[in-house]
RNA sequence: GGGCGCGUAGCUCAGUGGUAGAGCACUGCCUUGACACGGCAGUGGUCGCAGGUUCGAACCCUGCCGCGCCCA
């Protein structure tokens, strides 16, 4: 009773919105998963640890569309790892970002102040930066919860907190204490802009810069000559202290060893011979030599022994070194430079000359090479332990070519200067004392440890930002204290971030994390690709092209951008994201809340702790796919393939569940559910046991096949299915959100749902629906026209599994009527056809279309056929193919060939019938008199039986013997040909074939000789070779459509055949398909099958290649 | 200069040896009791070019052309 009334309130149900309404729902999911401490990790756990670290954003930052991807990806694999039962930890946090962050308070302060920093002394500014940092460094933080991204609030940290801070003077004592740490004066990239060293990362190459390289002559010193030198920066020689020539190059033999005189400055240098520096063959074959100011030069100074003259100040002016130069730019100065050079007639004119600029990354402004003490990290033997430990696989890059390129740049490193001349940032824990002794402390010291002086001072500068980056994935975790954190936390499963900065950040985390914690910090590093805009080009500001993700989230919902950029994160490549993109994931947002909404309507009033089984062949298949969808979408995770499991489940839901599943199953929801006019349930038609009983099946298995879809979809899309999920009926004890109930694997709750037969028969029926729609939609009928459909299936094992399955072909192909016909019953008279292996599909539609349009369908369907099967004639006449393909493609390609001779075969006499509908009449008549006279056939609906008469065994055996013969005779004529060239080869293959069909089709006259002649006769033909020339690379298709002249004749002789002897040479050509028939469908099916069932979608086989991928 | 990668339908991209697929766009029809952010059907490709290997090449090899990135 109880239930009765529950079923007749169960259609009205919570009636959901009609659309989908992002902007209403998200908010509200994040707040809820936060207050209920959803997304933190424990320290302690029985659960497997699962934990990324979010790459710190810099503080000064944004979230651009490079974060919400980077969210986006992280988010998914720790909501399916969550979801999969891990004790999974995604830690946020924020970046200090040194340079940058300086530089924008530093504007600021300018700006609404006019003040520079030093106007404020050190102290003051640091506190404008705190303030600052207070006031601006959470809002990224709120975007990433505007995402959904599932982070463990409670463990946010900030690269300048104390704890990192504890961590950084660990690190860089325990570097130093081990002697991988060291200061020195060395050439280092200055920016005279940001006024501070650069790390070799820092400054960004460009380039194609036009410029000129300038001569000028150096007088020897004893005036017997001058030497040309040429540069492409002429201001520099001011800090020249020697010239250099090639140590073989003859031109400069006498000269080496002699001075020359500078022309300005009037110092004296020796001209040296250095192979290494100069390449004879350019410029001048001599080059002036500035130690202090080019790598290159600074190395020969090094071997030569010459003195570092450093001209510049650190604004980049010249300094007293410069004489009369002195306090003028090093860029502007290059004219005034030139001119006096002019006037001391010393100028030897100039070639133009292509060069690249190392340019600052974050101010954009021309560095310097410059002499300068810093402190480095000895780089060698961090970088060796970790090259050692990528050899071993103990981290692993995916994509793996990016395992090359680290490599590559871990093997020639350079020490890393990691001091800057900033203020914002970890100041460098070591103090000097009056003597310059350096005391290196965890703890401030107060006495120099080397002389026991008091008053240390500590050094000025601060830390790279990237030192302490480098410590993130266990600074974050408590560092230096082993806590149960670290222990259970480290290291971590994986670092996803961008490749451009995988030398920057994830070579010096492994470096950092396999020194201090002696095991690596991560086991995989996945690099996600850059996006872009939709022409490629990278965003930014200046190019106006930024994509916002919050304004996209604002827009179209954080569901619709995470699933676009994860379904477009396909490996190694760039990402382009356009918006329309997004405008049809938002579309599938609201694609499965209809679907939802729908299944709801009809599933409200079941018991959800007794959930009734599947009943029908439909129930089942969906669960079936179901499941199919759930191991893809785990394979393709595990594996990193983010845009292989979204769109995997895209196909699940859309093309599946919606477009067949829901389809099928609205009879029996409608059962007992009679409308009136008005559309209102008639209550006094109920429904029947029998009746009901379906219905709560098939609600049931929507049901599930929703719930499961819902928890595959939720890592991508968390809050449409949250809002979805929670208004499922849910058993007793079902966890308070989707994000922690149990994400789907090969059972769904429990129970497998794996089954062959309901996809195998669903397969079957399909493609028969499809069939009846292709048809429908070809000969122009109108979608609301009802035609009757009468059913051929070629075997009764089909046709039993037909029967159940009328109604689908009303509800999906709007039949009006089904007929099911027993195999070798007469045809309509005037249908239009579509046949697969397994079932002809009529559609008797005499005076409904033109008839000249079926028979242009039909001779399209034809063509298409004949030119795959010219491809496989080839194939299978070439006697080396047969003997080195693999036996089992070969077999596949013979079954193939079997089924489209079959199908084009039915084709042709269908096409034949509808020209000559007396003819056919006549025929049918026959064969349908003589089927009557054979025995009945117990399960048939109509009269006629299966019964094949003796004639048609006879002419199947002919049409055997024929086509052998046929082979036979071909054989030396293709072996000929191949001579001849591939294209008369293929001619061959073409009309041997068309010959073999009208052989077949005569088969008791047939005589080995004729077809030989006949065989013969067309490739001697001119007019072949015009087809012949395409032909050279043979595409199947183009050659079915434009070889017209042939496949005219391939027609007639087929509509011959058929007005002759069709029914018969059906039956042969069935028969003669039977042995190769069990491999056949098989391969054929699935590959149709992925194209039908689910028009969106290419399931079957996505599955297939899938599998076959991972063996 | 060295290295890496890319070039497949109008666009964005899958596809690592068996004659090419998806999404979007486009065309036609359809307001059928979940969804017009929808349904059904359809058009569209010498897989950059040229050689080679192979029974067979979008796929492997070589060269070339074009584009991009990294490093010097």
């Amino acid at each position: 009773m109880a239930e009765l009334e529950a079923k007749s309130s169960g259609a009205a149900g919570p009636s959901l919105d009609k659309g989908y309404e992002p902007a209403q729902v998200e908010a509200r999911w994040a707040a809820f998963w936060e207050e209920h401490g959803l997304f933190h990790a424990e320290d302690k756990s029985d659960k497997p640890a699962f934990s990324i670290v979010l790459p710190p954003p810099n503080v000064t930052g944004s979230l651009h569309i490079g974060h919400a991807l980077t969210a986006t990806l992280q988010d998914v694999l720790i909501r399916w790892k969550r979801m999969s039962g891990f004790n999974a930890c995604w830690l946020p946090g924020i970046d200090h970002a040194g340079i940058a962050t300086q530089m924008v308070v530093e504007r600021e302060l300018q700006k609404k102040e006019g003040k520079s920093r030093h106007d404020l002394g050190r102290e003051e500014f640091l506190k404008r930066v705190w303030a600052w940092k207070e006031q601006s460094g959470g809002r990224i933080a709120q975007q990433h919860r505007a995402l959904g991204a599932s982070l463990d609030w409670a463990r946010e940290r900030f690269t300048m907190d104390e704890q990192s801070s504890k961590a950084v003077r660990e690190a860089f004592v325990r570097l130093f204490e081990d002697g991988l740490l060291y200061r020195a004066e060395r050439l280092i990239n200055w920016c005279p802009r940001c006024r501070t060293a650069l790390s070799d990362l820092e400054v960004e190459h460009e380039e194609g810069h036009k410029a000129e390289l300038y001569k000028f002559a150096y007088p020897l010193e004893d005036g017997s000559a001058e030497i040309i030198v040429a540069t492409t920066r002429p201001e520099t020689m001011l800090g020249d202290t020697a010239v250099a020539v090639h140590p073989d190059d003859p031109r400069y033999a006498g000269m080496i060893g002699k001075n020359v005189r500078h022309p300005i400055t009037g110092r004296l240098f020796p001209i040296i011979a250095d192979g290494e520096l100069v390449d004879p063959k350019f410029g001048t074959g001599a080059v002036k030599v500035t130690p202090a100011h080019s790598f290159e030069d600074f190395e020969s100074g090094k071997r030569h022994n010459l003195p570092m003259l450093n001209i510049l100040n650190l604004d980049g002016t010249l300094n007293k070194e410069a004489g009369p130069f002195e306090g003028q730019d090093r860029i502007k100065v290059r004219a005034a430079l030139k001119a006096r050079l002019a006037e001391l007639g010393l100028e030897r004119g100039s070639d133009p000359h292509l060069l690249a600029l190392g340019k600052c990354q974050r101010c954009d402004n021309v560095v310097e090479p410059m002499l300068s003490k810093q402190w480095f990290v000895k780089t060698r033997p961090l970088a060796d332990a970790v090259i050692a430990a990528v050899e071993d696989k103990q981290i692993k890059f995916v994509p793996d070519q990016w395992e090359a390129e680290f490599f590559r740049w871990m093997r020639n490193i350079h020490d890393w200067c990691v001091s800057r001349q900033l203020w914002w940032g970890h100041q460098i824990p070591a103090w000097y004392c009056v003597t310059n002794h350096v005391t290196v402390s965890r703890e401030t010291p107060l006495v120099c440890a080397t002389c026991g002086a008091g008053n240390l001072r500590q050094d000025d500068d601060v830390l790279d930002t990237w030192f302490s980056s480098g410590l993130w994935p266990f600074s974050t975790f408590g560092w230096p204290n082993m806590t149960d954190a670290l222990a259970t936390f480290y290291p971590n499963a994986v670092m996803e971030t961008g490749f451009d900065i995988l030398f920057f950040w994830v070579a010096r985390m492994a470096m950092m994390g396999l020194y201090f914690l002696k095991e690596v910090p991560f086991k995989t590093v996945f690099l996600h690709a850059m996006v872009r805009d939709e022409k490629g080009e990278k965003m930014s500001k200046t190019r106006g092209n930024v994509i916002d993700p919050l304004d996209i989230t604002q827009q179209h919902g954080a569901d619709a951008l995470r699933f676009t950029l994860a379904s477009m994160a396909a490996q190694g490549r760039d990402i382009k994201l356009a918006v329309d993109r997004i405008v049809s994931s938002k579309a599938f947002a609201n694609k499965i809340w209809n679907a939802s909404r729908f299944i709801l309507s009809y599933a409200n009033d079941l018991n959800p702790n007794d959930l009734p089984g599947p009943e029908t062949v439909y129930d089942r298949w969906i669960l079936s796919r179901l499941s199919r969808c759930a191991d893809a979408t785990n394979a393709a995770l595990t594996e990193f393939r983010f845009s292989d499991a979204a769109l995997g489940i895209y196909r699940f839901v859309w093309g599946e569940l919606c477009d067949w599943a829901i389809e099928l199953s609205k009879p029996a929801l409608y059962a007992g559910r009679t409308r009136d006019a008005d559309g209102n349930v008639d209550e006094s038609i109920p429904a029947t046991p029998e009746q009901e009983t379906l219905r709560r099946a098939a609600a049931a298995s929507l049901l599930r096949a929703l719930d499961g879809a819902l928890k595959l979809l939720h890592p991508f899309m968390p809050f449409v299915t949250e809002e979805i999920w929670q208004r499922l009926p849910k058993a007793s004890g079902a966890p308070v959100s989707i994000m922690v109930s149990a994400f789907p694997g090969s059972t769904v709750a429990g129970a497998s749902f794996f089954d062959a037969e309901a996809e195998r028969e669903m397969d079957i029926v399909s493609r028969a629906i499809d069939g009846a729609r292709s048809v429908r939609g070809e000969v122009a009928l109108p979608p609301n026209q009802r035609v009757p459909i009468v059913l051929l299936p070629h075997d009764e094992s089909v046709r039993a599994l037909l029967e159940k399955h009328a109604r689908a072909f009303q509800q999906l192909a709007n039949a009006a009527s089904v007929e099911l016909r027993n195999a070798g019953s007469p045809r309509p008279a005037q249908s239009a056809v579509h046949v697969e292996p397994e079932v002809e599909v009529h559609l008797p539609l005499a005076g409904l279309i033109d008839f000249a349009e079926e028979h242009k369908r039909v001779d399209k369907e034809i063509l298409r056929i004949e030119g795959e099967l010219a491809g496989l004639s080839k194939r299978l006449d070439n006697a080396s193919f047969v003997a080195r393909a693999p036996p089992e493609v070969v077999e596949k390609d013979r079954a193939r060939a079997d089924e489209l001779r079959g199908k084009k075969e039915k084709l042709a006499r269908h096409r034949a019938r509808i020209s000559n509908p007396e003819d056919t009449m006549q025929e049918d008549k026959k064969q349908g008199e003589a089927a009557a006279n054979g025995q009945a056939n117990g399960a048939a609906h109509t009269a006629q039986t299966q019964t094949i008469p003796q004639a048609i065994v006879a002419a199947e055996q002919a049409a055997h013997h024929a086509i052998a013969e046929v082979q036979a005779a071909a054989a030396p004529l293709v072996a000929a040909a191949k001579d001849a060239g591939a294209a008369i080869a293929h001619k061959i293959a073409e009309v041997r074939e068309a010959v073999a069909q009208s052989v077949a089709a005569k088969p008791v006259s047939a005589k080995p000789a004729a077809p030989k002649a006949a065989a013969a006769k067309p490739v001697a033909k001119p007019a072949v070779k015009a087809a012949a020339k395409k032909a050279a690379k043979p595409a199947a298709k183009k050659i079915a459509k434009k070889a017209a002249p042939k496949k005219a004749a391939a027609k007639k002789s087929a509509k011959k055949l058929a007005k002759k002897v069709a029914p018969k040479k059906a039956a042969a050509k069935k028969a003669a398909k039977k042995p190769a028939k069990k491999v056949a469908p098989k391969k054929a099916a699935a590959k149709k099958a992925a194209k039908k069932p689910a028009k969106k979608a290419a399931p079957k086989k996505a599955a297939a290649k899938k599998s076959k991928g991972k063996k």
